[in-house]
RNA sequence: GCAGGGUUAGUGAAGCGGGCAAACACGUCAGACUGUAAAUCUGAUGGCUUAUGCCUUCGUAGGUUCGAAUCCUACACCCUGCA
């Protein structure tokens, strides 16, 4: 894997990812394809769409059909039929998300403590913890069958390369906006352990690129701590993982904090964002590839992007609820500006109605929809930082970088 | 015609003398979703501009009772047997 810068404005700048599947153009969003496959798409759809790569699960993966079946059929792409850029995660994500996260309904990016009628609504307590940390690595119950298993960063490191996608990720422990200063801390400590010892285990350095993810929450001291211990580790590219705060401005600082001493040649990745607002402020601070289930998870309940000139704006997240009642007799596309197969194509009273019958199609041409959007919103924000206009583009959108 | 059963909010369906504006399900409406246990989850759903409040509802009309969706009478309609 390498990385080139192409151009700059100011923090941001353009680049190309060079993989053994092809070159992945900066900043660029990749979709999610947790358990190879991208929700309700199949490849034809992504090559349409040109989505530069697909980020799949190594939890999931692992779990179901397992890594020693996928390396059989030459690696996650050969098996699903996919010929571009791979990224797999670590599993770190979900030792959160089926841990901590799922005993106290929370994500990592949160933007209320959540209170104790909250907690109580969302969280799972009937439930027993799927994941227990130590010092080590995690033990985990199967949340398919209960089955237990083991992970450490040998293991990460190992099934990854089995998958054989053209980037991975260090196993890392992701805290929530709920966890204090001294957890944190400890977590950090973990993942820094654990990233040195993914560096030792991954071999496969022609073909996969690994990148150590920086932690610390929205605490300066600690991002800063750890951005100079992950960028100290010899991997060529680097990540931003965990919680990142209550707030967009908390992630922005987490932003502010860590990118300006990371090494400027190697790539960033920030992880599990992008909500169409961040795509541009983090991209404005020199982020150059995003991975984030929203486009695609919202899609498939019903919201669809809109650009400002068909009503999107930064306080209404840029969608609209399609399923809504207003949208029953609407002629016209979800977007006006949008040339996707489903605005070529399909009113907003159609997809509404599609959603109203819970037809599958509806989800499809929804995520269509918010994937195009996105990969042409990443188009232009190439184009701007080329032109060193990204910050006027953004204004455009009534969002300041 | 005789005997029995039924008629409850948009739909289905609980309730069978007081805590019933009436469970539950579906539907409808609205909202949430950021390294995907997510085609999931949350809320509202008789009216009153938001109320430990008032008003109007349980086929229709009367009645009994301090009090009725719940008991009685008549009527209307539906179902099941027997003619």
């Amino acid at each position: 894997m390498k990385f080139n810068i192409t151009s700059k404005d100011g923090r941001a700048r353009t680049g190309v990812i060079k993989t053994p599947h092809g070159n992945i153009e900066t900043p660029a969003f990749i979709p999610v394809g947790t358990k190879a496959d991208v929700k309700t798409l199949d490849i034809s759809d992504l090559h349409k769409l040109r989505a530069p790569a697909v980020l799949a699960n190594t939890y999931h993966l692992y779990l179901r059909p397992g890594p020693d079946l996928i390396e059989k059929f030459g690696g996650l792409g050969e098996f699903m039929g996919w010929d571009g850029p791979t990224f797999t995660d670590s599993g770190g994500f979900q030792v959160f998300s089926l841990g901590f996260g799922l005993e106290h309904g929370v994500s990592k990016v949160s933007n209320i403590f959540p209170d104790e009628e909250n907690k109580r609504k969302n969280a799972v307590p009937s439930r027993k913890k799927l994941f227990k940390i130590d010092e080590d690595g995690v033990n985990f119950v199967s949340h398919l069958d209960g089955g237990k298993h083991r992970f450490t960063a040998e293991i990460s490191i190992d099934i990854q390369q089995k998958l054989g996608a053209d980037i991975i990720f260090a196993f890392d422990e992701c805290t929530s906006p709920m966890h204090d200063k001294k957890y944190t801390e400890e977590a950090m400590n973990r993942t820094h352990k654990w990233a040195k010892r993914s560096v030792q285990a991954w071999t496969n350095r022609e073909k996969q690129g690994l990148y150590g993810i920086i932690q610390g929450g929205a605490y300066e001291e600690l991002r800063r701590k750890s951005t100079e211990f992950i960028c100290s580790l010899d991997t060529p590219g680097i990540a931003i993982g965990g919680s990142l705060g209550k707030s967009k401005k908390d992630m922005y600082d987490i932003l502010d904090w860590t990118l300006p001493i990371a090494p400027e040649e190697r790539p960033r990745h920030l992880l599990g964002i992008g909500e169409i607002e961040d795509l541009f402020t983090a991209s404005a601070r020199g982020i150059d590839t995003f991975d984030c289930v929203s486009p695609t998870r919202i899609a498939r309940n019903g919201s669809v992007y809109v650009s400002p000139q068909a009503g999107g704006t930064p306080a209404n997240k840029f969608n609209i609820n399609i399923r809504a009642q207003k949208y029953a007799a609407d002629s016209g596309p979800i977007d006006e500006n949008c040339d996707c197969f489903t605005c070529k194509n399909h009113t907003r009273a159609y997809i509404r109605h599609l959603f109203a019958s819970g037809e599958l199609l509806a989800m499809r041409l929804a995520t269509i929809h918010n994937l195009h959007f996105v990969f042409s919103l990443m188009n232009g924000i190439r184009g701007a930082i080329q032109k060193e206009r990204l910050s006027k583009l953004a204004l455009d959108w009534g969002i300041k970088v």
